[in-house]
DNA sequence: ACGACCATGTAACGTGTTACATGATTGA
DNA sequence: TCAATCATGTAACACGTTACATGGTCGT
């Protein structure tokens, strides 16, 4: 059976037969709010879907530009996807530098530590606003109710994740900055 | 230089001297919080550490119980945590399968889809009671502020990363059942 | 001229998971 | 007696990242 990767491809190609490059582009790290995957692992994953029967592809020749495989869900396929849409996810560990990076900010100056997390909020804040865009853009469709409620889902879930990691970021701040007037009025309070 | 794993268990060996196993327990998939990994992972790269000069072990042997391999960080580690602590994160992608799963509920059973997301709250809602008592023993520390704000921050931030799980499910399931009626209302709009 | 975009692939390496392997003690 | 906890390790495999590889078109 496929990898949660091949599943995620064939989600998107049921919805729209596409090329290895078109689901490269939605899956590109740090835009994708789907899944995410380099285009290397996509193009092995596709061979491997069409191998198997889940997947078939035509090759669509163009004037001046290279040609392109388009990748389209067989039945089997649909079945199979089906059926793995029910069974419960995997859940994944989700390990993050920042936080091992936060554990120890005790041990360096403040001003390093307030200028990591700032940085941490400029990168997030533009994901976040990026995804409120396509967000904008998808509300839009008839009745303010979009087509496709699985994909606003998955909208709306990214721009949850990077609301609360922008909150948490602010607060860290605020208590960094806390610390030190803090520690000075209670100086001679030895430490355990 | 060492990897993520490699600095996180720096990090916690540094705050406290510990085995492979006591490691192991903090970072138990779905348990830890700072960062997850299993034993195999971590034993060799304990290993690997010691080889490098970042931690050093004693051996400490034990009645009634095998002996325990105690390492703690030596200077060079400790250098090189520092350093390492200050140079900006890696980016990691958050892949969640459900998402790919939700991304496809329209074409499973509404009786279906709900109990996978309801299931799913269940798992959650266990983890975030955990972290919670976690955070509940952190706060009695002198005077409401805990002894170190790193862990207090690590858990803070698994706990939001919980409750906007939660919230986004909670969402989900209101769209689930919001979204049969209102078809039968609409029935002749037709499918764009 | 130069960079960005279209378009597809392979190879080497690094990280993470699952399973295998062992064995005593403690509590229900 | 049975499961859980203490305690450490190895091996095979699956998954993901980075780099290598190619080459035309379009806009500035």
């Amino acid at each position: 059976m496929p990898t949660s990767l091949g599943y995620a491809i064939l989600t998107l190609v049921e919805t729209t037969p596409q090329t290895g490059y078109d689901i490269a582009r939605q899956m590109k790290p740090s835009a994708g709010y789907v899944w995410q995957a380099q285009h290397s692992q996509i193009y092995l994953e596709l061979g491997r879907l069409k191998k198997r029967g889940l997947l078939e592809s035509k090759r669509v020749h163009q004037t001046s530009r290279p040609a392109r495989t388009v990748y389209s869900v067989t039945k089997r396929g649909s079945v199979e996807l089906a059926k793995w849409i029910t069974e419960p996810p995997q859940e994944r560990s989700v390990n993050d530098e920042i936080v091992v990076k936060v554990f120890s900010f005790a041990r360096i100056p403040e001003k390093e530590s307030a200028e990591l997390i700032r940085a941490q909020m400029r990168i997030h804040d533009e994901r976040m606003g990026n995804l409120e865009q396509r967000l904008a853009a998808l509300e839009v469709s008839p009745r303010g109710r979009p087509a496709n409620l699985g994909e606003y889902a998955a909208l709306r879930r990214a721009i949850g994740v990077e609301r609360e990691y922008l909150s948490w970021c602010r607060w860290l701040l605020a208590q960094i900055k806390v610390k030190e007037p803090r520690q000075r009025l209670r100086r001679r309070t030895p430490q355990t």
